[in-house]
DNA sequence: CTGCGGTCCTGAAGGC
DNA sequence: TGCCTTCAGGACCGCA
Protein backbone atom coordinates (compact mmCIF):
# COMPACT_ATOMS: atom_id res chain seq x y z
CA UNK A 1 0.00 0.00 0.00
CA UNK A 2 0.86 3.73 -0.56
CA UNK A 3 1.69 4.83 2.86
CA UNK A 4 4.61 7.78 4.15
CA UNK A 5 7.41 5.87 2.90
CA UNK A 6 6.17 4.71 -0.60
CA UNK A 7 4.51 8.84 -0.92
CA UNK A 8 7.16 10.20 0.49
CA UNK A 9 9.97 8.77 -1.95
CA UNK A 10 7.45 10.19 -4.68
CA UNK A 11 7.66 13.47 -3.46
CA UNK A 12 11.19 13.77 -3.60
CA UNK A 13 11.48 12.32 -6.65
CA UNK A 14 8.98 14.72 -8.16
CA UNK A 15 10.55 17.57 -5.99
CA UNK A 16 13.56 16.95 -8.35
CA UNK A 17 12.21 16.63 -11.71
CA UNK A 18 8.62 18.28 -11.74
CA UNK A 19 9.36 21.72 -10.01
CA UNK A 20 9.61 24.63 -12.55
CA UNK A 21 7.57 22.74 -15.07
CA UNK A 22 4.37 24.90 -16.57
CA UNK A 23 1.42 22.55 -16.49
CA UNK A 24 -0.09 22.83 -19.78
CA UNK A 25 -3.33 21.02 -19.78
CA UNK A 26 -4.92 18.21 -17.87
CA UNK A 27 -6.71 14.85 -19.55
CA UNK A 28 -9.86 13.59 -17.40
CA UNK A 29 -10.33 10.38 -18.52
CA UNK A 30 -11.83 9.23 -14.90
CA UNK A 31 -14.54 12.29 -14.20
CA UNK A 32 -15.48 10.40 -10.55
CA UNK A 33 -11.84 10.89 -9.46
CA UNK A 34 -11.21 14.08 -10.38
CA UNK A 35 -12.89 17.49 -7.46
CA UNK A 36 -12.23 20.82 -8.75
CA UNK A 37 -11.58 23.35 -10.91
CA UNK A 38 -8.58 22.97 -13.76
CA UNK A 39 -8.64 26.72 -14.84
CA UNK A 40 -6.99 27.81 -11.71
CA UNK A 41 -3.73 25.38 -11.90
CA UNK A 42 -3.39 25.39 -15.93
CA UNK A 43 -0.51 27.43 -17.14
CA UNK A 44 0.90 27.36 -13.58
CA UNK A 45 4.46 26.79 -12.84
CA UNK A 46 5.32 23.72 -10.12
CA UNK A 47 6.94 25.45 -7.20
CA UNK A 48 6.70 22.82 -4.76
CA UNK A 49 6.00 19.41 -3.99
CA UNK A 50 4.21 18.83 -0.25
CA UNK A 51 3.44 15.72 1.65
CA UNK A 52 0.65 15.60 4.57
CA UNK A 53 0.27 11.87 5.49
CA UNK A 54 -0.42 9.57 2.79
CA UNK A 55 -1.56 12.60 0.25
CA UNK A 56 0.13 14.28 -1.91
CA UNK A 57 0.09 17.87 -3.07
CA UNK A 58 1.88 20.41 -6.28
CA UNK A 59 1.83 23.49 -5.33
CA UNK A 60 1.50 25.91 -7.92
CA UNK A 61 3.30 29.38 -8.50
CA UNK A 62 0.03 31.16 -8.21
CA UNK A 63 -0.62 29.12 -4.36
CA UNK A 64 -3.56 26.66 -5.87
CA UNK A 65 -2.59 23.46 -4.84
CA UNK A 66 -3.33 20.00 -6.72
CA UNK A 67 -3.98 16.91 -3.96
CA UNK A 68 -3.48 13.69 -4.97
CA UNK A 69 -4.59 10.39 -3.26
CA UNK A 70 -3.54 7.15 -4.41
CA UNK A 71 -5.75 4.92 -1.84
CA UNK A 72 -5.10 0.83 -2.48
CA UNK A 73 -3.55 0.92 -6.24
CA UNK A 74 -2.63 4.22 -7.18
CA UNK A 75 0.89 5.14 -9.45
CA UNK A 76 2.08 8.25 -10.35
CA UNK A 77 4.05 7.66 -13.17
CA UNK A 78 6.55 11.06 -15.33
CA UNK A 79 7.64 10.91 -18.15
CA UNK A 80 10.58 13.73 -19.41
CA UNK A 81 9.48 13.43 -22.82
CA UNK A 82 6.03 11.96 -23.11
CA UNK A 83 6.54 10.77 -27.30
CA UNK A 84 8.96 7.92 -26.07
CA UNK A 85 7.35 7.49 -22.34
CA UNK A 86 8.83 4.08 -22.36
CA UNK A 87 9.94 3.29 -18.81
CA UNK A 88 12.52 0.96 -17.21
CA UNK A 89 10.04 -2.33 -15.97
CA UNK A 90 6.77 -2.57 -16.98
CA UNK A 91 4.27 -0.74 -14.98
CA UNK A 92 2.60 -3.28 -12.25
CA UNK A 93 -1.24 -4.23 -14.06
CA UNK A 94 -0.77 -1.16 -16.15
CA UNK A 95 0.50 -3.93 -18.30
CA UNK A 96 2.55 -1.70 -20.48
CA UNK A 97 5.66 -0.09 -19.93
CA UNK A 98 4.27 3.14 -22.34
CA UNK A 99 1.83 5.52 -20.98
CA UNK A 100 -0.84 6.17 -20.74
CA UNK A 101 -1.94 2.64 -19.92
CA UNK A 102 -5.42 1.05 -19.61
CA UNK A 103 -5.44 2.20 -15.73
CA UNK A 104 -4.19 5.59 -16.76
CA UNK A 105 -6.87 7.96 -14.79
CA UNK A 106 -5.48 11.38 -15.56
CA UNK A 107 -2.66 12.54 -17.42
CA UNK A 108 -1.11 16.33 -16.59
CA UNK A 109 0.58 17.61 -19.35
CA UNK A 110 3.84 20.44 -19.26
CA UNK A 111 4.65 22.45 -21.93
CA UNK A 112 8.42 20.62 -22.01
CA UNK A 113 6.66 17.90 -23.66
CA UNK A 114 6.32 15.90 -20.35
CA UNK A 115 3.62 14.51 -18.88
CA UNK A 116 2.38 13.09 -15.49
CA UNK A 117 -0.07 10.02 -15.39
CA UNK A 118 -2.32 8.83 -12.32
CA UNK A 119 -2.95 5.45 -12.44
CA UNK A 120 -5.52 3.64 -10.40
CA UNK A 121 -6.44 0.38 -11.28
CA UNK A 122 -9.31 0.33 -8.54
CA UNK A 123 -10.52 3.81 -9.17
CA UNK A 124 -10.65 4.71 -5.08
CA UNK A 125 -8.03 7.45 -5.45
CA UNK A 126 -8.73 11.25 -5.91
CA UNK A 127 -7.13 14.65 -7.18
CA UNK A 128 -8.61 17.73 -5.63
CA UNK A 129 -7.88 21.17 -7.05
CA UNK A 130 -8.06 23.89 -4.47
CA UNK A 131 -6.76 27.24 -2.52
CA UNK A 132 -5.70 25.09 0.00
CA UNK A 133 -3.52 21.51 0.33
CA UNK A 134 -5.14 18.69 1.42
CA UNK A 135 -4.06 17.29 4.68
CA UNK A 136 -4.34 15.15 7.41
CA UNK A 137 -6.02 15.60 10.81
CA UNK A 138 -3.19 13.67 12.89
CA UNK A 139 0.31 14.97 12.93
CA UNK A 140 2.73 13.93 10.14
CA UNK A 141 4.63 10.58 11.65
CA UNK A 142 8.46 12.60 10.04
CA UNK A 143 6.58 16.35 11.51
CA UNK A 144 8.58 17.62 13.93
CA UNK A 145 5.52 17.83 16.03
CA UNK A 146 5.02 14.21 16.40
CA UNK A 147 6.71 14.32 19.75
CA UNK A 148 6.65 11.15 22.23
CA UNK A 149 4.17 13.29 24.23
CA UNK A 150 2.51 14.24 21.01
CA UNK A 151 2.11 10.21 20.67
CA UNK A 152 1.46 9.11 24.00
CA UNK A 153 -1.44 11.79 24.43
CA UNK A 154 -2.94 11.08 20.73
CA UNK A 155 -3.18 6.96 21.44
CA UNK A 156 -2.98 6.66 25.10
CA UNK A 157 -6.42 7.48 25.95
CA UNK A 158 -8.72 4.44 24.06
CA UNK A 159 -9.57 1.20 24.61
CA UNK A 160 -9.43 0.69 20.69
CA UNK A 161 -6.40 -1.94 19.51
CA UNK A 162 -3.44 -0.01 19.17
CA UNK A 163 -3.10 -1.04 15.81
CA UNK A 164 -6.09 0.19 14.61
CA UNK A 165 -5.04 3.47 16.62
CA UNK A 166 -1.78 3.71 14.53
CA UNK A 167 -4.23 3.41 11.57
CA UNK A 168 -6.36 5.90 12.35
CA UNK A 169 -5.32 9.23 10.40
CA UNK A 170 -6.70 11.67 12.32
CA UNK A 171 -4.43 10.64 14.73
CA UNK A 172 -1.29 10.19 13.46
CA UNK A 173 -0.46 10.81 9.61
CA UNK A 174 1.04 8.47 7.70
CA UNK A 175 1.00 4.95 8.55
CA UNK A 176 -0.93 1.95 7.10
CA UNK A 177 -1.56 -1.73 7.62
CA UNK A 178 2.55 -2.44 6.72
CA UNK A 179 4.08 -0.30 8.90
CA UNK A 180 2.05 -0.60 11.45
CA UNK A 181 2.35 -4.15 11.89
CA UNK A 182 6.30 -3.92 11.59
CA UNK A 183 6.38 -1.84 14.01
CA UNK A 184 4.61 -3.31 16.37
CA UNK A 185 6.55 -6.42 15.70
CA UNK A 186 9.55 -5.06 16.33
CA UNK A 187 8.22 -3.38 20.05
CA UNK A 188 7.41 -6.68 20.89
CA UNK A 189 3.78 -5.50 21.14
CA UNK A 190 0.71 -7.29 20.53
CA UNK A 191 -1.66 -5.45 17.75
CA UNK A 192 -4.78 -6.38 19.92
CA UNK A 193 -3.31 -4.38 22.83
CA UNK A 194 -5.98 -2.01 24.42
CA UNK A 195 -3.96 1.87 23.36
CA UNK A 196 -4.35 2.62 27.32
CA UNK A 197 -3.26 -0.85 28.60
CA UNK A 198 0.33 0.46 27.06
CA UNK A 199 2.56 1.41 30.05
CA UNK A 200 5.43 4.17 29.96
CA UNK A 201 7.99 2.44 28.47
CA UNK A 202 6.34 0.41 25.83
CA UNK A 203 4.94 3.68 24.13
CA UNK A 204 8.70 4.79 24.50
CA UNK A 205 9.12 2.25 22.78
CA UNK A 206 6.63 1.99 20.26
CA UNK A 207 7.26 5.54 19.14
CA UNK A 208 10.97 4.89 18.99
CA UNK A 209 9.86 1.80 16.45
CA UNK A 210 7.49 3.41 14.15
CA UNK A 211 10.22 5.99 13.68
CA UNK A 212 12.88 3.14 12.70
CA UNK A 213 9.86 1.32 10.49
CA UNK A 214 8.88 4.32 8.82
CA UNK A 215 12.42 5.66 7.99
CA UNK A 216 13.58 2.63 7.05
CA UNK A 217 11.00 2.07 4.39
CA UNK A 218 12.36 5.11 3.21
CA UNK A 219 15.41 4.11 2.80
CA UNK A 220 14.02 0.90 0.83
CA UNK A 221 12.36 3.65 -1.47
CA UNK A 222 9.38 2.02 -0.14
CA UNK A 223 7.61 -1.32 -0.75
CA UNK A 224 6.89 -2.94 -3.76
CA UNK A 225 5.48 -6.62 -3.31
CA UNK A 226 4.30 -8.71 -5.63
CA UNK A 227 0.13 -7.79 -4.81
CA UNK A 228 1.26 -4.06 -4.56
CA UNK A 229 1.00 -1.54 -6.90
CA UNK A 230 3.73 1.35 -6.04
CA UNK A 231 6.23 1.81 -8.13
CA UNK A 232 8.72 5.23 -8.15
CA UNK A 233 7.68 8.03 -10.63
CA UNK A 234 10.07 6.28 -13.31
CA UNK A 235 9.19 2.87 -12.68
CA UNK A 236 11.86 1.75 -10.55
CA UNK A 237 10.27 -0.58 -7.54
CA UNK A 238 11.11 -0.01 -3.73
CA UNK A 239 12.52 -2.45 -1.85
CA UNK A 240 11.40 -2.50 1.80
CA UNK A 241 8.85 -6.03 0.76
CA UNK A 242 12.54 -7.57 1.16
CA UNK A 243 12.69 -6.32 4.33
CA UNK A 244 9.33 -6.79 6.01
CA UNK A 245 9.33 -7.88 9.79
CA UNK A 246 5.65 -8.89 10.23
CA UNK A 247 3.55 -8.02 7.68
CA UNK A 248 2.66 -10.59 5.33
CA UNK A 249 4.76 -13.17 7.16
CA UNK A 250 2.18 -15.22 8.22
CA UNK A 251 3.03 -18.72 8.07
CA UNK A 252 6.87 -18.23 8.02
CA UNK A 253 9.61 -18.35 11.10
CA UNK A 254 9.43 -15.64 13.21
CA UNK A 255 13.00 -13.92 12.80
CA UNK A 256 13.30 -13.74 16.17
CA UNK A 257 12.60 -16.69 17.50
CA UNK A 258 11.50 -18.73 15.41
CA UNK A 259 7.95 -19.49 16.23
CA UNK A 260 5.63 -19.01 13.36
CA UNK A 261 3.99 -16.17 12.54
CA UNK A 262 0.44 -15.59 12.52
CA UNK A 263 -2.61 -13.99 11.07
CA UNK A 264 -5.81 -12.00 12.91
CA UNK A 265 -8.38 -9.71 11.75
CA UNK A 266 -8.44 -6.26 13.25
CA UNK A 267 -10.76 -2.98 12.53
CA UNK A 268 -11.58 -5.58 9.34
CA UNK A 269 -8.01 -5.48 8.24
CA UNK A 270 -5.08 -8.39 7.98
CA UNK A 271 -2.61 -7.94 10.80
CA UNK A 272 0.10 -10.35 11.40
CA UNK A 273 2.38 -10.79 14.23
CA UNK A 274 4.36 -12.93 16.39
CA UNK A 275 2.52 -14.99 19.13
CA UNK A 276 5.39 -15.31 21.12
CA UNK A 277 7.45 -12.12 21.20
CA UNK A 278 4.33 -10.24 21.03
CA UNK A 279 2.03 -11.37 23.91
CA UNK A 280 -0.89 -9.99 24.96
C1' DC B 1 -16.90 7.57 21.78
C1' DT B 2 -17.06 2.86 19.84
C1' DG B 3 -17.79 -0.69 16.77
C1' DC B 4 -19.96 -2.57 12.80
C1' DG B 5 -21.33 -3.08 8.19
C1' DG B 6 -21.84 -1.15 3.62
C1' DT B 7 -19.74 1.54 -0.24
C1' DC B 8 -16.44 2.63 -3.84
C1' DC B 9 -13.62 -0.88 -7.55
C1' DT B 10 -11.04 -4.49 -10.02
C1' DG B 11 -8.01 -8.41 -10.64
C1' DA B 12 -6.58 -12.60 -8.53
C1' DA B 13 -7.63 -16.87 -6.65
C1' DG B 14 -10.49 -20.68 -5.59
C1' DG B 15 -14.47 -23.89 -6.45
C1' DC B 16 -16.80 -26.90 -9.45
C1' DT C 1 -11.50 -24.58 -20.26
C1' DG C 2 -14.54 -21.34 -18.26
C1' DC C 3 -17.97 -19.38 -15.49
C1' DC C 4 -19.13 -17.80 -10.96
C1' DT C 5 -18.15 -16.32 -6.24
C1' DT C 6 -15.27 -14.38 -2.86
C1' DC C 7 -11.88 -11.41 -1.16
C1' DA C 8 -8.63 -7.41 -0.13
C1' DG C 9 -8.44 -2.84 1.48
C1' DG C 10 -8.10 3.41 2.85
C1' DA C 11 -11.34 6.35 3.91
C1' DC C 12 -15.89 7.62 4.71
C1' DC C 13 -20.76 7.28 6.03
C1' DG C 14 -24.88 5.91 8.44
C1' DC C 15 -26.54 3.34 12.30
C1' DA C 16 -26.91 1.11 16.88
Amino acid sequence: MPELPEIESIRIYLQDHLVSKTLQRIEILEQNMFVGEEKHIIHQKVSEILRSGKILTIKFENNYFASFHLKLSGQILYAPNKDKPIFKNPIPRADTNKMPGKTTRIILHFSDNSALYFNDMRKFGWMKVSEKPEVVKGVDVLDANFTFEYFKKAVSNTGRPIKVVLMDQDKIGGIGNIYANDSLYLAKIHPARKAKSLNDAELKHLYREILHAIKEGLYYKGSSAKDELYVLPDGEKGMYQHHFKAYHKHGTACINCGTIMERMELGGRGTFFCPKCQKL
